[in-house]
DNA sequence: AGCAGGTGTTTTACTGGTAAAGGATATCCC
DNA sequence: GGGATATCCTTTACCAGTAAAACACCTGCT
C-alpha cells in the first residue's frame, strides 16, 4: 500500500503539530492535486488538435447546448470572466471555428456559434479526450469509479451552494 | 434530489451524442470544478493574512518539513516551476517572512529558512485555514467525508504513477 | 591546472487569467 | 423626447504562472 503525496504531507503535518485535525486537507488537498496533474496531462489529445483546454471547453459549451451563445453566456458556462471569453473568441473566430454574429434587436449583444469547421473540430476531440480520461481511470475499477463520482457529486452541490451563489 | 452542474453538463452532452460513454466527465469534470470553485473561496482566512495561497504554500513546506530547503526543493514540494518560487520568495523575504543564507559548500545553492515572523504566520494561518475548509466540507457527513477522502487517495496514487512520473 | 559538462537558481519573453474602467446601446420614467 | 440608469461587451493594466536561455558554480577527466 503506497502514500500518495496528500498522505504524506499531513504525516509530516502531524508529526509538527499533532492532533490538529488536518482531516480537511485529505479531501481538498486531493482534489487541489488531482486538479493539478489533471491539467497537465489532460493535453494530449488536444494539443493534436492544437486545441487549449480553455478553447476545447468553450467550443463543447456551444455544442453542447446546441444553440448560439452570447459572449456572457459563455462566460457563465465556462466558468470564467467574460474579459477572458472576448480573448478566446479572438483566436477562435481568427482560427475559423466559431463566428460572432450582433443581434439586431439589440447591438450590444453578439451571438456566437460553431463554424462547420468548428463543429467538426469539437466532434473530433471530444471522443479522443474522453478515451484518453478513460485510460487515466483505468486504474480504478468500475464501480470505484461509481463511487467516486457519486460522491464528488455529493460535494459539489454542497460547494456550490455554499460557494457557487455569489457567481451570478 | 439537486443535480450539479457537472451533471447538467453529462445531460446535455447525451441529448447531443446519444450513446457516447461521459462517464469520465462526472470524476473528472467534478474535481476540475471543484478546485475551481474551493480556489475562488479558499482564500477567507488567507486573504485576513495578506497571503495567496501560493505563499502559502511556499511557507506550508517549510513548516511541515521542519528544516530549510532549497528552492529547488520548494519548487518540488510545492508543484510548481522553479522560476515561480523566485518570484514569491522575493515577496516572502521582503515581507521577512523568510531568509536566505547561500550555502557556503556549494555557493550555487540557497537555503531558505522561516523567519521567526514566518513561523508565526503559518502556525497562526494553518489553524484557521483548516477550520474555514471544516466549514467548507461541514455538509457531508463524517463518514462521507472519510470515504471520499479515501477513495480521492486511490485515485490520486492511480494519477501521480500515471502522469507524476516526467515531473522529476 | 584547465576545460567539458552538469546542476541550482534566476532572468527573459510570453501566455492566459482577472478586476476595473470604458464605450455603446437599451430601458425606465418623468 | 430625453436624461438617468442599467446591461453587455471590450479594453486596459496588471499579476502569476511557464519554458527556455542565461548565469554562476561545482566536479571529473586529462
Amino acid at each position: 500500500m503506497t502514500d500518495d503525496t496528500v498522505a504524506a504531507v499531513v504525516l509530516q503535518w502531524q508529526a509538527v503539530h499533532p492532533g490538529v485535525d488536518t482531516s480537511p486537507m485529505e479531501i481538498i488537498g486531493r482534489i487541489n492535486r488531482c486538479a493539478l496533474l489533471l491539467q497537465q496531462a489532460e493535453s494530449a489529445p488536444l494539443r493534436d488538435a492544437g486545441l487549449s483546454r480553455a478553447e476545447f471547453d468553450l467550443l463543447g459549451a456551444l455544442r453542447r447546448t446546441g444553440r448560439d451563445l452570447t459572449p456572457g453566456e459563455l462566460a457563465r458556462e465556462t466558468f470564467v470572466s467574460g474579459a477572458a471569453v472576448t480573448k478566446r473568441l479572438r483566436q477562435l473566430t481568427e482560427r475559423g471555428l466559431v463566428e460572432r454574429h450582433t443581434d439586431d434587436r439589440d447591438r450590444r449583444m453578439a451571438h456566437v456559434r460553431l463554424t462547420e469547421a468548428g463543429r467538426e473540430v469539437i466532434d473530433t476531440v471530444l471522443p479522443a479526450q474522453l478515451a484518453f480520461e478513460r485510460g487515466v481511470l483505468a486504474g480504478l475499477g468500475a464501480d470505484r469509479r461509481d463511487e467516486l463520482a457519486g460522491q464528488l457529486g455529493e460535494l459539489l452541490i454542497q460547494l456550490e451552494g455554499r460557494l457557487g451563489m455569489h457567481r451570478r
